[in-house]
DNA sequence: AGGATTAAGTCAAACCAATTGAGTTATCAA
DNA sequence: TTGATAACTCAATTGGTTTGACTTAATCCT
């Protein structure tokens, strides 16, 4: 009988677990803090969050950053997050290369490589993954607080979705538990994600999502991926695959054709190609940009109408706080690109009171999805969560 | 300082209120169960469950049925929900009706009215609303267990969204905290929810979502919405309107068309007229598909691919287990549209593993949504929660 | 038939973490 | 200087889970 799992039963500490999420979470949010104001925003007793407090001061999660003037009563000990206190180690796998970046709880990259691989085969991946942790933790120049655990990006898919034999997958890795292979190589806790939600999160944990909960991140990989961050966890949907975008179908050249084929790195480099530019690199992409290429103004107009229906489908399904761009693009093309997006007037997003823009360009360069992968691990070590069930 | 409120902190009394839903919740899928059984699917110790299913069996919750025999040592007392130990009043506000239902946890409706308004006054709808909760519980024939609190459904989307001024709003109640009005009037706990995850909701509570923990309702009201329920409770994105799938463009005749002016009732009923046949109840529409009238079969025909697209949609967008169609239409028109719909071959829904159909009929009825609304509170009952932040 | 094994369940003590209420300290305001 | 206000601490209490020893009842094996 293979019922699915209930989430975990609650005791004391998982509480207390839960408790500290959101302590950290408020202070996060908020900035430096006081015991009494997080008391009140949590709903917690003063003295619970001055017990948690003092214990994450002894663990060095926090320090002490100081007094609040200007009050009425005894002013509060304000207390802040130590962005050096841990560190996340994220893995990006690519048909052709692996990518690592340690990065700590403000974001900050310690430490970034590369490796250009013939193949992706896991076994070889996986020893690779191994000493390139090794690496990063002896090359990186400050001194490396704890790692909390490690994210791996794979491109999805995951499982079998009918989708297979599609551009978007990493041969050789079917039907393998890469979560439970890389926690046994590497010794820690292992989260693995696909690019676009690994990317999303990179913008959650220091980038233009930094304050938002509930948005969704348009992610130009090869193809183009949706991810899905709500209530500051990742959607999933029921198996893992929530938000594949690319091969609905959007308009083009008054007919209809699957999103990747129109608005993703592909679809321009294919154009490119065929204007006889070969546009390998992003800095290639940039400079032809800059130039004001005529084929890639063609494909951006070509783009234009797919990427907006694409925001509209997006706000109407899931209302989120916003909808960024980012990923393996020119920042100046995404820039350009949200701000020359039509964005759909009949829309749950078109707000009369809003107070931020419906569209927004990632912080991103080449390595969101890398640096996402271990904010992913970041993200929960911050975000309260008790586990709900899918 | 209006931070967004965290999540309620912890504490022995909320782990506890977690657990016991947890328990019931096992309960209720897996039907009659013993405590190491739920110890062992919860996580918590038999000692912990013991406990609460004391409390539960007297509190009249669960009942004791039966041993389970046949294993191997002492065999388990096994306890299943007692269906009529508590009952949810259902409401669903019309432009020009205010339906209720009072249902029971196994969501059988125990007493169902229909009151004709000539227009919606809140001040009038709410009084109203109070008369017939009496009237429910003096008239049910059975004895009324405790009402565990209110459910109501309005048309969506709710709050300043821009798009004011379209068809699914119910006027006169812009700016109101509906919410709070109908607790004070009705004197319980209320929830305020759309039409489409209402239903959605209903079928969940019973109906053909009863296994289902994840999934999508698309709901033919006047227009089209999309319920969305994900781990068991209703997905809302950041404003509440998540699931506004009318407005997203659909194909039609070679163009695209919002998808409600393609397949809803209201389309369909509109076609119907120009063919000279006025179908004003469902019971019109019934006996017109059992004619096979020309100018259902042709709708059916127009509306198909728009509908295909949204199941498309949906089906990458949120991953779901199944996708349902229901709602105001004849029950013989859902079940042959989603025989005949086409599901999209490049779907992440579309898995070699899948034992489950991709799209079911909804149990429906008319009064989908006036149950959907009372299923609300049951199901918050019956699902365990520690609410997430938005 | 009878002992060994297996599993469900109870009881009481230990434990964990949050709450409660009384008291302390530091700032502002009159 | 004094009173009001607010943040915070201390110690006792409370609520709920876990732990470990024990009991009970079924099947399995000889």
């Amino acid at each position: 009988m293979s019922l699915p799992l209930l989430p975990p039963g609650s005791n004391a500490e998982r509480s207390r677990a839960y408790n500290r999420g959101l302590v950290l979470g408020h202070v996060r949010r908020a900035g430096a803090s006081g015991r009494a104001e997080i008391a009140r925003a949590s709903g917690l007793s003063t003295q619970a969050v001055s017990n948690i407090i003092g214990e994450l001061v002894a663990e060095g999660w926090l320090y002490e950053a100081g007094r609040r003037t200007g009050g009425r009563g005894l002013p509060a000990v304000t207390y802040a997050i130590d962005g050096a206190a841990g560190t996340a180690f994220g893995i990006e796998l690519r048909p052709n290369a692996v990518l690592c970046a340690l990065i700590d709880l403000d974001g900050r990259a310690l430490y970034t490589d590369r490796v250009a691989v013939s193949r992706a085969d896991p076994g070889h991946v996986v020893q690779l993954v191994s000493q390139l942790l090794d690496r990063a933790l002896s090359n990186s120049r400050t001194k490396v607080a704890r790692v909390l655990g490690a994210g791996v990006v794979m491109p999805g898919p995951f499982g079998k979705t009918g989708l297979s034999g599609f551009l978007t997958e990493l041969p050789g890795w079917e039907g393998l538990d890469a979560q439970a292979m890389f926690a046994e190589a590497l010794d820690m806790a292992v989260t693995v994600e696909n690019d676009a939600n690994a990317a999303a999160m990179a913008e959650r944990v220091s980038g233009v999502a930094a304050g938002l909960s509930s948005y969704a991140f348009l992610y130009f990989g090869t193809g183009i991926g949706l991810g899905l961050v709500s209530g500051g966890t990742i959607f999933r949907g029921a198996f893992g695959n929530a938000g594949e975008i690319g091969h609905v179908p959007a308009p083009f050249e008054g007919g209809l054709r699957p999103l990747e084929e129109i608005a993703s790195r592909m679809a321009l480099t294919t154009a490119l190609r065929r204007a006889g530019e070969a546009a390998e690199t992003v800095t290639d992409l940039d400079r032809l940009f800059e130039q004001r290429h005529p084929a890639m103004m063609a494909w951006i107009e070509g783009a234009r109408p797919a990427l907006s229906h694409a925001v509209h489908i997006v706000e109407n399904l899931y209302d989120p706080e916003a909808v960024i761009m980012g990923g393996a693009l020119p920042a100046r093309l995404l820039q350009h690109l949200t701000e020359t997006t039509p964005l759909p007037s009949v829309s749950v997003s078109n707000r009369a009171d809003r107070n931020r823009p419906r569209l927004l360009a990632g912080t991103a360069g080449r390595m969101t999805a890398t640096h996402g992968a271990a904010a992913l691990v970041i993200n929960q070590t911050l975000t309260p969560s008790l586990g709900l069930a899918t």
